[in-house]
DNA sequence: AAAAGCCCCTGGATGC
DNA sequence: TGCATCCAGGGGCTTT
């Protein structure tokens, strides 16, 4: 479900409100990707400092230690004062003197780990490897170039590992390539610099806009707050097999990369 | 070092 | 209605 517009927005949402909570109590149900990593009860008495973002991990900075929380693909957060009673699928709860944090997470490939601090060895392997964040300065076209040079395999699958620039998951590649007119099965290290450019300018394009419209995207998503996505990013390609290109009339295609489906449009990305 | 596969899990849509 | 199959916005881990 959630890609870096989603899992930002969901900061936005809910960060503000949450600093300076005390923890009151903190519930961890059927497992989801990982134990906690200490016990839940230990972390009552902690105040929440901040929620940072890197990548999709959400860091939930605590007075001593910080949380680690993934949406992974089924994840959404509530924050709120008021909850009905937990559901099946609510894995997580952290009740504070703001309110509750939920997660609600079906299909449980989400994530909640304690670390001692961002040098623990829980938290450099789930960060360490991480990307370039793709709205920030930090994230040039240079360094995007030398990223992508020593990678072979296909741009679409480099740009879903997250290893050279984090957030995009597998929509916004598709529609991120579709913008930028590339094909998404050439290799990451043969695109010409101009053609790096233009793909850099897309990513930042679209996952700027996605975020703009409160993390719309083609499915429901909704804020740790309950606020809707607006829906105004149509997808160009993403789920159009065989519908006209929105530009071109041609029937989108498409196919299998590392077993996760990708779209494009024959003509418009050529090569 | 990088690439390719596998796997975790549940639910919704589709087909018979 | 029931049952089987396929697919889903992620990513860590193991094997080539």
């Amino acid at each position: 479900m959630p890609e870096l517009p989603e899992v930002e927005a969901t900061r936005l949402s809910f960060a503000h409100r949450i600093a300076g909570a005390r923890l009151l109590s903190v519930r961890m149900g059927k497992s989801l990707r990982w134990p906690l990593g200490c016990a839940a009860a230990s972390l009552t008495g902690r105040t929440v400092l901040s929620v940072r973002r890197r990548g999709k991990y959400l860091l939930i900075d605590l007075d001593r230690g910080l949380l680690l929380l993934h949406l992974g693909m089924s994840g959404s957060l509530i924050f709120s004062q008021q909850l009905p009673e937990p559901g099946k699928h609510d894995h997580f709860e952290m009740v504070t003197t703001r309110g509750t944090l939920r997660l609600n997470d079906p299909r449980r490939f989400g994530a909640v780990v304690y670390a001692a601090s961002e040098e623990a060895p829980i938290a450099r392997k789930l960060l360490a490897r991480l990307g370039m964040e793709p709205l920030s300065e930090d994230f040039s076209i240079e360094l995007f170039h030398a990223g992508l040079k020593r990678r072979k395999a296909a741009i679409k699958q480099v740009l879903l590992a997250g290893d050279v620039v984090v957030g995009v998951g597998n929509i916004y590649a598709s529609e991120a390539l579709f913008l930028a007119g590339i094909r998404p099965t050439v290799s990451a290290a043969r695109l010409s610099r101009p053609r790096v450019s233009r793909l850099h300018a897309a990513i930042r394009d679209v996952l700027a806009r996605a975020l703009a419209g409160g993390g719309s995207t083609l499915r429901n998503f909704s804020s740790a707050s309950g606020e809707k996505g607006h829906f105004q990013l149509e997808a160009m390609v993403y789920a159009r097999e065989g519908q006209p290109c929105r530009v071109c009339g041609k029937a989108i295609r498409s196919l299998r990369q590392g077993q996760r489906s990708t779209f494009y449009c024959p003509v418009c990305q050529k090569a």
